[in-house]
Order: C-alpha cells, then structure tokens, then sequence
DNA sequence: TTAGACCTTCCAGTGCACTGGAAGGTCAAG
DNA sequence: CTTGACCTTCCAGTGCACTGGAAGGTCTAA
C-alpha cells in the first residue's frame, strides 16, 4: 500500500504519516523501487491506534512509548512492567478528570433543563454566551457568584 | 487574594493566570488602588476546573466555551441546551477513546506478565524499548508482525 | 530610606503537532 | 511523448498554550 492509499483509509494525511515515521511513531516501511513507502496492512491499525490515544488527549511521546512497548513484544522485563503500568495509571487518572468535567456539565444541563426556556428570546444573549470578554469594559466584575463554598483540594 | 497567592493555592503560574484572563477564560477580576489583581476565592475553584479539563484532553477553546456557558446562568435558550449536549458528546467520544488505549495497554501488561522476566537481563534492551528510532539504518524493517489479521472499522 | 519581594504591561520565544509549498522524480492513460 | 496524479525531500510557517525577560511601579521590614 502506498502512502496515499494508506492516507484515504487511515484518514491521516500523507504529511502527517510521514511526520509520524520521522517522529519515530511508525517504523521506516520497506520502500518500492523507485523510492516509494511500501506499507503494510497493520499500518492502518497503528495509526487508528495513534489517532484513538490522541484524541483521548495522549501526547505523541506518550504514545511513541506506548508503541515502543508493544513493539519490544519479547523483552518485557520489570522496567517495561513498571512503565505500563504508569502509562494505565496516567489512563485512570485523565479519566478520572473527565468524568469530573462531564459532572459539572451535567449539573449545567441540570441547571438549564430547570429554566424556562421561553424566557430567552433574544439571539443576542446566547451570542454573548458563545463568545465570552469579545465586550470589555462592562460594569461587572464578570465573576460568578454561584455557591462555591471555599476551595477544595 | 493577590496573583501570587493564588497561584500558589491553584498550583497555576501567575503567568499562566493572566494568559488566562486574556484569552477570555477568566474574567477580570477587580484591582486593588495599586493597580494589583485582586481575586475572589472563587478564583482557585475555576482554575482547579480549568486544569482538570486540559488534563482530561479539553482544549482551552472548549473550556472557555463550558465556563462561559456555566456563567450564563440565566440565560439557558434552546441553544445552549444544545451547546451543553455537544460538549456531553465529546467528552463521552473522549472517554471511549481514553478506554481503547486503556485496554490495548492492559493487553500489554497482560503479554507482559505472561513472559519470564528473567530472560531480560541486559538493561540495554530496556533503553532500546524507551527511545524507539534513535538508532538508524538496522537490517529489519522494524514492523511488528504480531497477529493484526487485516485492518478493522 | 533602601533592599527585596511582589506586582504591572508588553513583546518575543518555545515546544508540540502538524501543514504548506517548492523543486523534482515516477508512472499509467491518452 | 506528454499530461496529470502521485510520490520524494527539505524547509518554512501555523496555532495552541504557555513562558521568559525587560522595564518599571508598589509595599513591607530593617
């Protein structure tokens, strides 16, 4: 397969495929004759793979060091033991801070589904919602007085 | 509360604080006579929200979008009912990714554990596995052949 | 009153993850 | 044999999220 092929149903751009083999994500491919990337059916895996880790907020060097793991396959000694299990407890804890942020959205939704929708009529607020400071120099201090009884933590 | 000492209590730079306020994701909080940022103590319950969604992968565009939302509090049209609804989605989106990985490292630990860590006792094997591409030109091709029986999705 | 810690604004630089574009080689179809 | 899609390398630029540093004002303690 070569790289567009790998681009069209990967739906990462050649650029970006070539950039990962330079940042050390995917292995150098075996090359065509005529200087071509050669791929492999699994490169679509990795970079399904690549792309799922990332958009669950990974960086490339923690995924780079994710890959190596897998790669090395036949020499899981302690060390390699010990990094999984970082890289699943760094997993627990990102989740963990999601589901804190899907809590205080869900108390969000909460708080609107109780409102009357009726009593917004007017476009214009909810631009000014969407788009927050774009109108300085407004009488109010802008912080929210709603109970938040001294910090946690 | 003056920017130092809430930086200090939030574990957020002073710098970072005003970066903040000017990309609209805290308001401008009043001044003392001085001219010296003067916080509510409300102030570290959002920073705190801040860092806990950029931990779990939210973008600042998308913080400052839930905050602003949450600062509404009036004003909950149709609209922002929707506006919640998607930031739901993604965040559900992200946690089904963050599981994947999860899973695939799980398998790793599992191959992992399932070999005799005694047969790694080179230590320079372990450095090979940690920095992946630092030694060029090698005779394979570097592709992992395990099972991957063609590309799923 | 002066040292030192803290604050202010402004502007420039950094690292990550791409992304675009130039300049040129390869290949199948017309 | 040429057109056009595809590929190659290399280098430069972008957007995000900071981060550092200069130049200067403020405040407390000795």
């Amino acid at each position: 397969m070569r790289i567009g092929e790998l681009a069209d149903v990967s739906g990462v751009p050649s650029k970006t495929i070539r950039y990962y083999e330079q940042a050390g994500l995917i292995p150098e491919p075996p090359r065509t004759s005529s200087g071509y990337r050669d791929y492999p059916d699994e490169a679509t895996t990795r970079l399904t793979f690549i792309r799922d880790a990332q958009h669950a907020g990974l960086t490339l060097a923690e995924i780079r060091g994710i890959l190596a793991l897998r790669d090395s396959g036949q020499a899981p000694c302690d060390h390699v033991g010990d990094l999984i299990q970082q890289h699943l407890a760094e997993i627990n804890r990102r989740m963990a801070e999601l589901r804190k942020t899907r809590t205080a959205l869900r108390e969000l939704a909460q708080r609107a589904a109780e409102t009357d929708p009726a009593s917004c009529t007017d476009t214009d607020i909810c631009r000014i919602i969407s788009t927050p400071n774009r109108h300085r120099d407004e009488r109010t201090s802008g912080w929210p007085g709603h109970s938040t009884a001294s910090a946690s933590r």
